[in-house]
DNA sequence: TATGAATGAGCCTTCATTCAT
DNA sequence: GATGAATGAAGGCTCATTCAT
């Protein structure tokens, strides 16, 4: 979201300023969150911050520099909290931790998120931000299927991209999403077979040949 | 989406009257799966539609009653799709069946339920219908699981609910999104824990002492 | 003032339509005359032609727009009419009549072109129109010159580009300009000939019976 | 420009201050004379100056106070300028001097004063003060001419206000206007000489060598 | 004096909806 | 039924001016 194209305003020189640039983002996020994008008018973000309707603008060069503020302060903290580090060793544990930090993440900025694909709907730019977050993730939990196929912990009959992408964020939303069909490299029917035995697996039904038996 | 109180306009008369109405429908799908709801206007959907902009009042009350009307079609679909019948007995064919028709939907509605959506995060009435879906889908394949372990199929240590929530679209979503948080039954530990499993387990992991060993 | 870029609002279809237009045009004419381009207001335009205030955009896409179609009349009304045609070959007379019809076009057109003069301030493409016109405009009477020389009517030491850019302006632009009409304290008929009789002198034409023959 | 009613700011007390007030008064005249007054920005003008936005309102009351101070530079700097004293008596060398200054003054302030025709479209008190310098400038050229023909030496067949008028204006106001300069041919002694030949011979002098002896 | 921030009136523009034919 | 035009509420943004330090 650091296009170079574009102007934003000066950084606050004072501690005043930077007090109300802060009730400024503070004040945004609770009514996007609240409202959402569209619903959220210039005037009610001064409101809610408690000063006048002009010093949004001193702050922001417009509506979008509101949001956008709001969305690379995200973005930097979702890219950071979703890296395990290498601490922790043991498979499970690390799928354990993966699986605490996502649905933190989701509880910190999910509507806020949310609000993003709302804005995705008509600014490509948005649409690329959320990719990007989840492209990261999918290429993430990619590695580490990989890692415990090589590993021989994890059974190699599972396609490592398919199984990431289903546990990211339940496959079907982004499988058929606009504008990624084009790279999506796999077809429908290896989809639906891996998504299977995933989930048959998942659940511990016991199969005649399954890896499990 | 059939509130009793909304007053539609009445169904067309004549044959001329139909078709007008049935490309209207058409145009303002393609226009709301390509820019979102917000984006198109009215005026837009009477120019896709090659008629003249007050023709869309001659059909339809206002905009939302042309969401509505798609909304409509799309729900009734869904219902009617995901539901898998018993002519289908073996458990893993019937898991299959649901993952099968569950892509079908996605890759012919998804766009739409985005658009869906955008509108719910202003309108509550579209929050429902998405609630509705997922909540009745969510529903079906919890007894699903719920008769495999009763058959002694599946194991008995995966909580039936956040394991259909989880298979369903991807848990983290709907588990934070906005107004779900209140009807979640389940604490975090829980969730982690059973989620860690399914995954777990679904990659074929060869854990020591795991449930399935 | 026809870039290519410009998307003009389509053209009125019904007789209504076309009056309406031509009210806004009117209405706007009067405004822009009276207090110049920025002091108007589009909310004036609409109530001067007494109509709400989004019938404007009705026709116009925006300010400017109303503007541009303002000043492309005046420029093509004004290529017409300073053209002298071969009818006139006697070069006081043919001078005569070009004087006669450049006061004339001044009377009509003169306040509309300190308004776009007033655009061209910030706007280079009014710069241009402007530049045009009278790039134009000296270009004929540089040729006309240039012919009298080369029949030996006209002195040839005088530099026809010269004279032809300090002849096209001066008089005409404040002598109809606004707020000094009042005063001048002299008619038509006797500006065109004592302009006539100056220019026709400083080009040295030798007439039978001058006051200085 | 000095309408008494108007309560400007206390002229500085302290070099620094005064320092001040010249930066702002370069800056301002730099800007004006590039984008015009409207579309200069008092923030601009502060900017342009290397100081904080308050300071430009530390020394003029408002934006119309700054532009006031240039003016009354310019205007006072013009009627100075253009008076030719009677050093000089020979008729012709009289006109080539008025013509050398005109041309000069029209250099230094001629965009300038296209500034104040902007302002002139709005405040008719800049009307007047445009009004003012040329109705002084036609005056003392007018006085000029009625004292050659007083003297036999001017054809008494000119009008001499209306001369007057068409010589004033013309050729310096685009010979030194914003983006001709570059493409203007020729140098200002050949334009002085033209000119000066011209307007000598419209108004009839009988000069030893000239076409008209 | 100078500074950086805050203020708010004012204006342009959009677009869902209504209307006359 | 369909059409093209008219309506007007609503909201984004600018910028001259004022204020607290």
């Amino acid at each position: 979201m650091n296009a170079d194209t574009v102007v934003e305003r000066s950084a606050p020189l004072t501690e005043r300023g930077r007090r109300t640039r802060e009730k400024l983002l503070a004040a945004a996020r609770r009514l996007f969150e609240d409202r959402g994008y569209a619903a959220t008018r210039m005037s009610d973000i001064s409101i809610e911050a408690q000063v006048s309707h002009g010093t949004v603008y001193t702050w922001f060069t417009d509506k979008e520099a509101v949001l956008r503020a709001l969305v690379d302060v995200i973005v930097s903290e979702a890219y950071a909290a979703l890296a395990v580090g290498d601490e922790i060793s043991d498979p499970l544990a690390r799928m354990a931790e993966a699986n605490r930090r996502y649905l933190q993440a989701y509880r910190r900025d999910g509507r806020m998120l949310e609000v993003v694909e709302e804005v995705a709907g008509t600014d490509p730019r948005y649409r690329e931000v959320l990719s990007g977050i989840r492209r990261d993730h999918v290429a993430r939990v990619t590695r580490e299927i990989e890692r415990l196929q090589r590993a021989g912990v994890a059974a190699d009959d599972v396609d490592p991209a398919i199984a990431a992408s289903a546990m990211v964020e339940g496959f079907g939303r982004h499988w058929y999403g606009r504008g990624e069909q084009d790279t999506s490299p796999h077809d429908d029917a290896t989809a639906v077979a891996t998504l299977s035995t995933i989930w048959a697996r998942g659940l511990g039904l016991r199969l005649p040949d399954g890896p499990t038996a």
